[in-house]
DNA sequence: TTGTGTTTCGAAAACGTTTTCGTGTTGAAA
DNA sequence: TTTCAACACGAAAACGTTTTCGAAACACAA
């Protein structure tokens, strides 16, 4: 077992200083071609290489970025993780994943905790505890401290930073009129709680297009699910007790159990129900029949959130205090749950 | 604005030594009460937190893991990260996520790369291609300096260290006799070419499986696919050509696909052919007919490859060289997809 | 010989900690 | 008055780098 070998050893080995042996990796002219060649090539056979963490210490930069999100199972968010790892990778940062499993306290203690030096920003998605609290302290401290941070997906107005979002009203508009355009009326919309702030946004869609086409809202269609609820009887009791033509899911996991309800009471999909769902994920693919999906590109979002703390980071001289928000577009992926 | 304070700073301005600063808030007993407590009240109004960097470089440990796995976008591979992150987490630990993309040049830059200080240890799945290169110089390097490696579901016995895996073999032989004992016998496998090291366990499960009833092996019921290559036709002519009972598929993607094929050739699951995969995610739980699997699970994989990890870097003093291999139990799930 | 310039290198500071060791002050005991 | 311990604190080294600045050594021209 050789221990990694520092300038310090080999300055010793070579009988130079310190500052030499640096100097001559770096092949700063200030050191004669001779001296240049004997150190690097003794550092090439001792397998050299310099050490992040002091590297880190004097530049005062980690080249490593956080992205903090409330749940990894959920495959948009894998998504948007593969996304920021590549661009973050193709730009020599290394990525540091922390889940915040929709708890604020974890959410506050991961930045804090991080924020003490060991990254150099971070990338977020609130989680469902923060938005209902509606406390971001961590986070405006954060940023007061001079660390950039991009929000992605679930954001909030009342911070100021980067911010990568989709248009969730007007996807959310696009897919209910989608089913309206199919001669649809009785469209029920199936949707979380209003403090998720996405949840709502798809909502207000879903009611605008309705409006917009002089189709009441009935509340007995719109269904609001608690993320911690076994709502599979609910959805049942909606499906049961209306004379649905189509349903409007805000996620995937809602779209597919309603799918698999509507099935278990003997309603064919399409032909009696039309479904849509929102996010494009596995599930909605090979689901039997697949799912009609509001389509979000994590990879994308990702990709573009990293992009721009990365150019933050690396423009951090001129301190241009514009914000931005980039909206990503989103696509209607039309599959077998939704009639032609 | 407030940029981090320093020690330096918090003793400049209380005209004391950084030494008494340092001490004050370990709350040595070395300095008098007094001192103590002013020093910290001013620490704690100016928000001190230690610099991290500072200290990884001092105690030589930075508190953070590596895990290198090909895909993120994987269930399996999310679930298993989760379960890194869970256990890290409980014991101070971060998480850094790399993603080889099944490349054996992404898994070695990344090693390499973190390997000089970054990280204290790495949890890794191989690579596709490092698996068919069957060049394993950027592990044995890594282990070599003394940092410890990990390895589970894709290892390599070429490797000597920690691992996590499952027994792949016997979950396939249990599946398959799965099937054997409902009376089917025409049972096809689809499964990955041999160089991935799962993929050739769980084929050998299946053919020990059918010796074992003394059922021949019937190469033409075996299916080996490429992982790049578009494989839909070769599940098509599988099914049309043979007349299948079942199928046994080594992972949930080839499981499902058959599935869908299997239903448009007119094909009812499980009445005409039973179907079972492989890893227990998502697509299974929520395909109509849901599908019987064999559940592999992933949060504990990564759970114990976490614990595994931090309990050799927490009693690196006694450097007990006993490489432990550890086995995770898999659960058959039956769902819809096979008879009664 | 003196002055000037160039080449080559090393000392030291800096990043922010922790910790060892030394030292000055105080009080009490002899 | 002297001696010794206890107390309170600071200097400095250490972790591994990079970089600034100073200086030695040498060459060459005047």
């Amino acid at each position: 077992m050789k221990r990694k070998v520092t300038l310090k050893q080999i300055a010793k080995e070579l009988d130079v200083s310190i500052s030499t042996v640096s100097k001559s990796l770096r092949n700063s002219l200030e050191i004669s071609e001779d001296t240049r060649q004997k150190v690097q090539a003794f550092a090439k056979l001792y397998n050299y290489k310099p050490n992040n963490i002091a590297l880190s210490l004097k530049n005062k930069k980690t080249k490593t970025i956080c992205i903090i999100i409330p749940e990894i199972i959920h495959h948009f968010f894998a998504t948007v993780i593969s996304g920021v790892e590549h661009v973050a990778n193709e730009n020599g940062y290394n990525v540091l994943v922390c889940l915040s499993d929709e708890s604020f306290d974890k959410e506050v203690i991961n930045m804090e905790m991080l924020a003490s030096g060991s990254i150099d920003g971070f990338i977020m998605s609130l989680s469902k505890e923060t938005q209902q609290k509606k406390d971001f302290h961590h986070i405006t401290e954060v940023i007061n401290q001079g660390m950039p941070v991009v929000m992605f997906d679930r954001v909030t107005n009342e911070i100021l930073c980067d911010k990568i979002i989709i248009d969730d009203v007007h996807a959310a508009h696009n897919a209910t009129q989608f089913l309206i355009d199919k001669g649809l009326k009785k469209i029920a919309l199936i949707t979380t709680v209003d403090y998720v702030s996405v949840g709502k946004l798809r909502t207000d869609g879903y009611k605008k297009a309705l409006k917009s086409n002089d189709i009441d809202i009935n509340e007995n269609l719109i269904l609001k699910i608690e993320d911690t609820e076994d709502f599979d009887h609910y959805i049942e009791e909606l499906l049961q007790n209306n004379d649905i033509e189509a349903i409007f899911a805000v996620n995937e996991l809602f779209a597919v159990t309603a799918l698999k309800i509507a099935n278990k009471l003997g309603k064919n999909i399409p032909e009696d129900i039309s479904i849509i769902g929102f996010t494009d994920g596995i599930i909605s693919k090979y689901s039997t029949p697949s799912i009609t999906t509001v389509s979000q590109n994590g990879i994308k979002m990702g990709g573009k959130a990293a992009k721009m703390l990365i150019d933050r980071l690396e423009s951090e001289d001129e301190e241009e205090e514009q914000y931005k928000t980039e909206v990503i577009e989103t696509e209607l992926v039309e599959r077998e749950s939704t009639k032609n």
